[in-house]
RNA sequence: ACCCGGGUGGUGGAACUGGUAGACACGCAGGACUUAAAAUCCUGUGACACUUAAAUGUCGUGCGGGUUCGAUUCCCGCCCCGGGUACCA
């Protein structure tokens, strides 16, 4: 009997929908398990053979834990807000919300061929009111919260007001002091918003005219956006941001706890950028003014030789010396012309004297105040103390300035340590000389508070997150405006409205309809365009992209509530996310945010747990292979790439076109013909053939559409089965590593299925039996289950696949069709291969679908070796080998091994010297 | 520049805690079956040397050193590739 994959596939995704297979309740009586995939933008173009490798490693993983006792949640769902389908409705004028439906239903139907174990009851949309209404009264939970330092955790913004009432606190308003209990309703709001965790202050944003929209620093690479790579400004903007600073510590606390790899955790430091140091004063000379610095190593302070101020910094119009302003207003508009980019690309040494001098704080010494671009206005404060001789930058500086250099540390006893290696000891330090630097730091940041000339501080690269979009595509902000119009609000701009949180029980605030999906222009989203909203005093801005995903995990669990985002006992029961998979591209945005909105939830009682995601693994890219076909330059002409090489000479320039991989075969032979009708403009170009055949050469980059190098799962599937397809996506490599889709290999995966099938059939017919299987047949089963377990564990996947070709193939040569080896086999397979495993489960008799059966039983008996094959090296290279009993003595292996004809050979008569016998390993005899 | 990965046959990749390097698969070559093709099955396949053959030897996991009876694995120095961050005081 054949083995119809297409027959087996269809009947068998009816019966898993018909018989709710993949339905899962919570059960108090089976230990849980949570696996989760990132969930999917559902982009237009589908999906292509790239993004089901998690999805398959997850689903594997899944099926398994289901199979060895664990009640497992693997849910899926989309994350539907976004600018590519609100793009879209710019230039098209469809709704976005038709565009997504359109994507998610193209993706559902290509993810149930490959036949994933979902729980599509638990499906979310983070487009849906009812999802979005949960994501609104979280974000009025952090409207409603402040971060208290002392207990460590956001509170509710009562015990706030609770306590200026009672304290009657003195607060700034508009610079003047005011007691708490005489101000007006109005400023009371305005100081509140100082400690809300969600918050709307005045912000430089990154403004893109082009997209009309404010971007997160993380969506702005090299000063361009990261989609479009349309050009950004700095504007300040009234904007909604997330306290996110309030966690620095508890997020890079939290990362120790965590199976995340070293890599991801350390983006996740290197975003947070901790660094402890202290606030120095320097009194500015001959004037009242003092200037803060930051600094990590106030121990070398005594090498100090002068202070850098940015360009931007307030106090340099003030301290500029009459002869110098000159000097100084070139420069700072020489840096006020050069882009972000031109200051990353060129680090060219440049800076301009002030002509004011400071005093060093602890011993009067006088010296200079520089401003350079090196010295950045957003970090610490804006201002450093430079020590040319510990510091790479400084010392750069100053042999341009001519700056004196004073050595304060003494590395000669630490050979080949770096100037940044905080090693070595004090020098021309006063007090601290002789001391090792880190003491020194130690002991410099008490005397620096002692003598109350500054204070220990630790400083972050984290900002808190921009939250505003004047977008249309996303979940409305569920705020009013009360109108107070105060000319002389803390909040100047051209709205002085004070922001009031709806309450819960207006929610969903749901998006309304507006007539164009084009920006306000002035700055606001479309929903200025609705007048309406406008009318009710709503907030037009909308929550970024990844507000819906930084909570989705918990949806799942109870997704259909409409009491709370999640009821208690289910979030008791599931917990958090034990095995997380996706992309590393999300490493600090996304999983940031979630870690963020956990510890909110968290702090306020909503949670059981702090950290959303235990383990995570991020499956590595597949890449697309491009085909290209060479040209010779100004001529109609291309050439096989097999003979290019005869026109590879200077006289001679070749080009490359790029073609549709769809007419290219395994063979890298383009069909010619294909590819004239899909480019028309080469039909009258001479193809130049070697041995009749066109052959194009091909390059490895990332998969897409614009690159015509797209492989559709669909295609695969219907060609190999989803089985197959499955087995040849893990079998291409480690998940974790990118690797390009080659599908030469894929013959091989589908071979292996085949040789499987045939255990069990014959051309026609049957032909499992019910016999005794032999110790050998046993050895070759349990060998299989405890391999497969080991690396189902580790997420080993394409050794699996190894695993099962080897089997099968053993099987195949001591011609096995025994039940009692075959059904356990089966079991093995199943959560590689659910439609194979289920066909053949139900043929064997078994009523019930595979994936509800236990997996089998692992026992070691059938594993013992009597006998080891021993490889014996003289002097550590292999000479011969020879079979021992497995409980042999070293004694007696000895005498065994001299026995050896080619033993006495190799050691030509020499005495032995050591003998090495490492049991079940190897022996090892030194003459 | 720094941090994290990685470098193994023609190709994708395997190798437990230091213990027979190259599993498994692709590709290639030869053979069987077939009118033929597909499918399937069998054999060989790291390089070099030697040999009629069986066999055997030398080299070989980016490069150079070291530790060890024994190193793809551990240590030191260097080169290259991928990813991330970047004038962060």
């Amino acid at each position: 009997m054949e083995f119809d994959f297409r027959r087996i596939e269809e009947e068998y995704r009816k019966y898993w929908i018909e018989n709710e297979v993949y339905t899962v309740t919570e059960d108090s009586t089976k230990p849980k398990y949570y696996v989760l995939d990132m969930f999917p933008y559902p982009s237009g173009a589908g999906l292509h053979v790239g993004h089901p490798l998690g999805y398959v490693a997850s689903d594997i993983f899944s099926r398994y834990k289901r199979m060895k006792g664990f009640n497992v949640l693997h849910p899926m769902g989309f994350d539907a807000f976004g600018l590519p389908a609100e793009q879209y409705a710019i230039e098209t004028g469809t709704h976005p919300q038709i565009t997504t439906d359109k994507a998610i239903a193209t993706y559902k139907e290509q993810l149930a061929k490959i036949g994933f174990s979902y729980d599509w009851t638990r499906e979310v949309k983070t487009c849906d009111p009812d999802y979005y209404k949960w994501t609104q009264w979280i974000f009025l939970q952090l409207f409603d919260s402040w971060y208290n330092k002392e207990s460590n955790k956001a509170e509710k913004i009562e015990t706030l007001l609770a306590r200026f009432e009672k304290e009657n606190r003195t607060v700034d308003v508009d610079g003047q002091p005011k007691q708490w209990n005489l101000l007006t309703e109005d400023e009371k709001q305005m100081h509140l918003m100082h400690y809300r965790l969600a918050f709307q202050s005045y912000t430089e944003v990154n403004w893109c005219d082009a997209l009309g929209c404010v971007l997160a620093n993380d969506e702005v690479k090299d000063g361009k956006s990261e989609r479009g790579g349309f050009p950004i400004e700095r504007r300040k903007m009234k904007q909604w941001s997330l306290r996110i600073t309030a966690y620095a510590d508890r997020l890079l606390e939290g990362l120790e706890t965590l199976e995340w790899s070293e890599s991801m955790k350390e983006m996740q430091r290197n975003w947070i950028g901790r660094s402890e140091g202290a606030l120095i004063d320097f009194k500015v000379k001959d004037r009242e003014d003092f200037i803060k610095v930051f600094t990590t190593r106030a121990d070398t302070i005594f090498g100090a030789t002068f202070l850098v101020l940015s360009p931007e910094h307030e106090l340099v119009e003030q301290l500029v010396t009459a002869e110098q302003k000159s000097t100084i207003d070139e420069y700072v508009a020489y840096v006020k012309s050069r882009s972000d980019v031109e200051r990353q690309q060129e680090k060219k040494v440049t800076g301009a004297f002030t002509g004011a001098y400071a005093l060093n704080p602890f011993n009067g010494t006088s010296i200079p105040i520089y401003i350079a671009e090196y010295v950045l206005a957003g970090y610490g404060t804006g201002a450093i103390m430079a020590v040319p001789a510990d510091d790479e930058r400084d010392k750069k500086f100053a042999e341009k300035f001519g700056l004196p250099v004073i050595e304060v540390i003494d590395k000669s006893m630490y050979p080949g340590a770096t100037i940044e290696d905080k090693l070595g000891k004090m020098i021309n330090s006063e007090f601290l000389n002789g001391m090792e630097v880190k003491d020194a730091i130690a002991k410099m940041l008490d005397e620096v508070e002692s003598r109350n000339i500054g204070s220990r501080k630790v400083n972050y690269k984290l900002r808190d997150a921009s939250f505003s979009r004047q977008r249309y595509w996303g979940e409305p902000i569920p705020v009013k405006y009360k109108v107070v119009g105060e000319p002389d609000s803390p909040l100047k701009g051209e709205s002085d409205d004070i922001p009031y949180a709806l309450s819960a029980s207006e929610l969903p605030l749901v998006l309304p309809e507006v007539d164009s999906f084009k920006p306000s222009g002035d700055g606001r989203s479309p929903l200025a365009n609705n007048a309406d909203w406008v009318a009710k005093n709503y907030e037009t801005d909308t929550m970024p992209g990844y507000a819906g995903s930084s909570w989705y995990f918990l949806r799942y669990m109870d997704p259909k509530n409409k009491e709370a985002f999640a009821a208690k006992d289910k979030l008791d029961y599931w917990q958090n996310v034990d095995l997380y998979l996706g992309g590393n591209e999300h490493a600090v945005g996304h999983l940031l945010y979630a870690r963020l909105w956990t510890k909110v939830l968290f702090d306020l009682g909503y949670l059981p747990f702090d950290e959303p995601f235990k383990k995570l693994v991020n499956q590595g890219m597949i890449q697309g292979v491009s085909n290209f076909l060479y040209r010779i330059e100004n001529e109609n002409k291309f050439v096989s790439s097999s003979i290019v090489d005869g026109y590879l000479h200077d006289e001679v320039k070749v080009d490359s076109i790029r073609t549709n991989i769809e007419f290219v075969d395994n063979k890298y032979e383009l069909d010619v013909d294909a590819f004239i009708k899909w480019r028309p403009e080469y039909k009258d170009f001479d193809f130049e053939r070697s041995n009749g055949a066109f052959h194009v050469m091909s390059v490895v980059e990332k998969m897409s559409k614009s690159k015509y190098n797209v492989v559709n799962p669909d295609d695969v599937i219907a060609t190999y089965g989803a089985d197959c397809f499955r087995m040849f996506e893990m079998f291409l490599g480690p998940i974790e590593q990118s690797k390009p889709w080659d599908d030469k290999g894929i013959s091989g995966v589908s071979s292996f299925l085949r040789k499987f099938w045939r255990l069990f059939y014959s051309e026609t017919a049957w032909k499992v039996t019910d016999e005794t299987p032999t110790d050998k047949e046993l050895k070759v089963l349990h060998k299989t289950i405890k391999k497969i377990n080991e690396d189902v564990e580790k997420m080993s996947f394409n050794t699996s696949v190894s695993q099962f070709m080897i089997t099968v193939n053993e099987l195949q040569d001591l011609k096995c069709s025994k039940r009692a080896i075959l059904e356990p086999l089966v079991l093995c397979l199943a959560p590689f291969a659910p439609f194979i495993t289920e066909e053949l489960w139900k043929a064997l008799g078994n009523k019930g679908s595979v994936h509800k059966a236990a997996f089998p039983a692992l026992e070691e008996k059938y594993l013992v070796e009597s006998e080891f094959e021993y490889p014996v090296s003289i002097n550590g290279k292999t000479r011969a080998s020879i079979a021992l009993p497995a409980d042999i003595s070293q004694e007696d292996a000895l005498a065994k091994v001299m026995e050896i004809e080619m033993v006495q050979k190799w050691m030509e008569g020499k005495p032995v010297k050591k003998f090495v016998f490492v049991k079940g390993r190897i022996v090892n005899i030194v003459v």
